[in-house]
DNA sequence: TGTTGTGTTGAGTATCAACTCAACTTTTTT
DNA sequence: AAAAAAGTTGAGTTGATACTCAACACAACA
């Protein structure tokens, strides 16, 4: 069952006991502004605040971040850092990789050195 | 020695001799934007109309792409499909891996199925 | 019951991204 | 040297992004 990126910021939001004020103050924001993110009538926010955000509650960023489409900075200097790697996603993508596929890799990149 | 975006778009052009009118016409662009971001005058374009020029150039897109630090939706796409990508990419960012490690990795992705 | 805390809504704003259009200059060709 | 082609520049436009501010509603608890 799918959730969005509102519904999963509400979930998480609400198991941490935190109210939209103390959460959108934390990070600096309006709290309406959280308040309309998690029903979904704006779009997520930029990459760097659902960092911060997702600092706040206390979970990793990807959960958030994976959810909204946003591409963060750090990301993006990856791929600035080589056509290599963006080639590398395209072949990816192609393969239509699974969550446990992703880890294997990721476990694999350990032995690389 | 590093090569700006406009610096390799310009040279890619003159090398292919095909002038910035022509370019921009069959992009679908004004000629004085390809100008200005063949002079870093103007941010590199989209990533799509990135994508249009190397086409149009006959160089493979990931070239001009990585040096825009643009993310294509294509790999916007992956990205959203997994948080274990988005890590993935992160655990690759800290080993800052050569060109030649991710075309390893690539081949590797290969054997993977 | 009223006031305090929490969430929702509408309308507006600032900044940026990705360009266009018109005018001009420089270079190349004949 | 004149004309045509190619390139440059300034100023402006359009739409999206990422929010804010003020007003209101609702719920709960003292």
């Amino acid at each position: 069952m799918y959730m969005s990126f509102g519904d999963t910021l509400k979930t998480i939001r609400r198991s941490k006991g935190i109210s939209q004020r103390e959460l959108a103050s934390k990070a600096g924001v309006d709290f309406s502004y959280i308040s309309k993110v998690e029903n979904d009538r704006l779009a997520p926010p930029s990459a760097e605040t659902i960092i911060k955000l997702s600092q706040i509650l206390d979970v990793p960023s990807e959960l958030l971040l994976s959810k909204s489409g946003k591409v963060s900075s750090e990301i993006k200097d990856i791929l600035s850092s080589s056509p290599e790697a963006i080639r590398f996603l395209n072949e990816a993508r192609q393969l239509n990789l699974t969550g446990k596929e992703w880890e294997f890799l990721t476990d694999n990149l350990k032995k690389l050195r």
